[in-house]
DNA sequence: CGTGCGAACCATTTAAGGATTGGTTCATCT
DNA sequence: AGATGAACCAATCCTTAAATGGTTCGCACG
């Protein structure tokens, strides 16, 4: 391709085609629970392009919210958990889908309401661009990927530090658990269809600034995955 | 030594002296800065005693509370430090504040809320109990200690570990911080006989299993806090 | 037979070294 | 001047061996 191309204007042509062979990689799922890509070098040969190249259109990809990169670990779909989640999973007791639940259900209105009151244009470019990749994302796993990496994203944007590692333990915890049972991701169209919905209307919440709006949405949102979660594991309490 | 006395009554009279020995060392400082002992194999050559029978001191020593061993890691003077430590540490040096009462406001009237679900008899008593402990108290310093216990007691019986271990690292970077100013302890008694009457409030909620207004009410209380909180810090975010 | 002892084995933590991976710089080419 | 490939740098991870406490086993002695 570019022993083809060397002549022409090929920067913005190149960088334009990386960039949307990239896009293509994210969306196209198959990648590892966590989400991860090959490393640079491999991905620049699989792509045809230079490492150099590859890593503009990961830089684009990383500003829209739509990748993480660590240096010595890799590059990842989405929005990097925060570290401290780890560390809180180790002091914190066994906890069950139920009870992790519940903590969602007190913890990410609020975060929902602080993130619309923080949020700056950026953030609500980020959190479209993650909306997006939830809907048109096919295969469960990777909707699971975009659907925690939004909400990372409010969390982070509430700009709390302690309920910012609430969070990360609350993503650690649920990240780590083997519970994820495949009917917890076999999400019906409808269903699938309906989440989304609630999801742009967070989104749209946050972008009006409408504290009580967002809260309320989120609890919405999260009140139905509770449901959901009860119908699969019965149970008097958390 | 034990050459010296095999033939005697060396069991009691051997250990004792072992346990001195170690006695003996443990007060005698020159260890390293982490209160680390040195291995037990090491140990037991020095103090010419076998392995088992150091190990028997140790044990006793342990149960005082003078020292705390980790398979692995080694043998310490002391008590273990807080697991939370770190971590309430790194929190900390992100926090303010301004942050950390914002925190407790999206935190602590979902903990009363869950603990009026769950309160019993038991636990009634001990928050009456507290909060007459409060009210009684006539020095500043006893009565914040008081108040913690009230508030941790809150948080435990709402039973939920994640939210346990959140409130637990607030509660650790609240208590390890510095800006408590002794101008916030000084509180007027209009000020004081107010927060009792709030304390009795929530409690007298939580009694009645009254989610809403265990949540209200003690949404109420960390208002005011908040109030005057930001009357000693003025800042326009946390 | 019961108890203590040393040796051996087991389980957890730590440290070190090499491999992997992203981040940056340099020299060369167009 | 900008792009490219190669080389170098810095951070993370993985593996392995060593260090350390925890336990068991076999033997000796009273």
């Amino acid at each position: 391709m570019r022993a083809a191309v060397p002549s022409e204007d090929s920067s913005p042509r190149n960088a334009s085609q990386v960039l949307a062979d990239v896009r293509k990689l994210i969306a196209g799922g198959g990648l590892d629970a966590d989400g991860k890509l090959p490393n640079e070098r491999d991905l620049s040969v699989q792509l045809n392009v230079g490492r150099r190249g590859l890593r503009r259109a990961l830089d684009a990809l990383e500003a829209e919210g739509l990748i993480w990169r660590r240096q010595g670990k890799g590059t990842f779909i989405g929005q990097p958990p925060d570290p401290k989640g780890k560390l809180a999973a180790e002091i914190s007791a066994e906890a069950n889908p139920l009870s992790v639940m519940e903590a969602r259900l007190c913890l990410e209105p609020e975060l929902a309401a602080l993130c619309a009151q923080r949020a700056g244009p950026e953030d609500l470019v980020r959190m479209h661009h993650l909306v997006d990749r939830i809907d048109q994302t096919s295969d469960a796993e990777s909707a699971e990927l975009w659907d925690g990496s939004l909400h990372r994203l409010i969390a982070r944007v509430a700009g709390n530090p302690i309920l910012m590692t609430a969070f990360a333990l609350l993503d650690a915890v649920r990240t780590s658990q083997t519970w994820q049972d495949q009917r917890d991701r076999a999400r019906s169209p409808e269903l699938r269809r309906l989440y989304t919905q609630q999801h742009r209307s967070i989104v749209s919440a946050i972008a009006r600034h409408d504290t009580d709006g967002a809260r309320a949405t989120m609890r919405e949102h999260l009140s139905l995955l509770s449901l959901n979660l009860r119908a699969v594991y019965p149970g008097d309490r958390p």
